[in-house]
DNA sequence: GCCAACGTTGGC
DNA sequence: GCCAACGTTGGC
């Protein structure tokens, strides 16, 4: 059973792990997501699934790259680990709450896409992207094909 | 089950 | 550094 690929948008401190660190270690565990509707996101993706790569908490926060969902989603290790600022003490081997998946670098755009040129494009973007939507915090974002389309072209 | 308090996110 | 918005926690 497999279905068309699907689109999404990752956010990330750049400070703590950015498009070039990305690109240096070309695969990395995407550890660490801890928000419930986040981790749902990473529950329906699929290997070859598009990842647009955002930098927040930034100078310029936008989308500076982009990257490919590199395995099914698992357990993130984190959780299981005392030493990590990502232990949960609530998750077990046996019911694990939080998974992630592999994210491997594709690109690094040649621009950054900032925020509020993404914000200039809301009519096309429609209604339900929560980037654009006020407060919202969510970190793994679903794209439509039509909006990554449209994102990628304002490169 | 309600809701106040608290912690976190993230743009500015 | 500020603060609005949101999610989670815990007392009741």
């Amino acid at each position: 059973m497999s279905s068309r690929r699907r689109y999404w948008l990752m956010k990330s401190e750049p400070d703590a792990f950015s498009i070039d660190d990305l690109a240096r270690v070309g695969t990395e565990p995407w550890t660490g997501v801890r928000n419930y509707q986040a981790r749902n996101h990473m529950r329906a993706m699929q290997v070859g699934d598009g990842v647009l790569f955002y930098h927040s908490s930034c100078d310029v926060p936008g989308i500076v790259g982009v990257a490919t969902v590199a395995s099914a989603p698992y357990p993130d290790p984190t959780q299981f680990d005392r030493k990590s600022d990502y232990y949960d003490p609530k998750a077990t081997q046996e019911q694990p709450r939080w998974d992630l998946v592999d994210v491997s670098f594709e690109r690094k755009l040649k621009r950054t896409i900032a925020l509020n040129e993404i914000r200039d494009q809301a009519d096309a973007l429609g209604e339900g992207f929560s980037l654009i939507q006020r407060g919202s915090r969510l970190s793994v974002i679903p794209v439509t094909a039509a909006q990554w389309k449209l994102l990628l072209s304002l490169e």
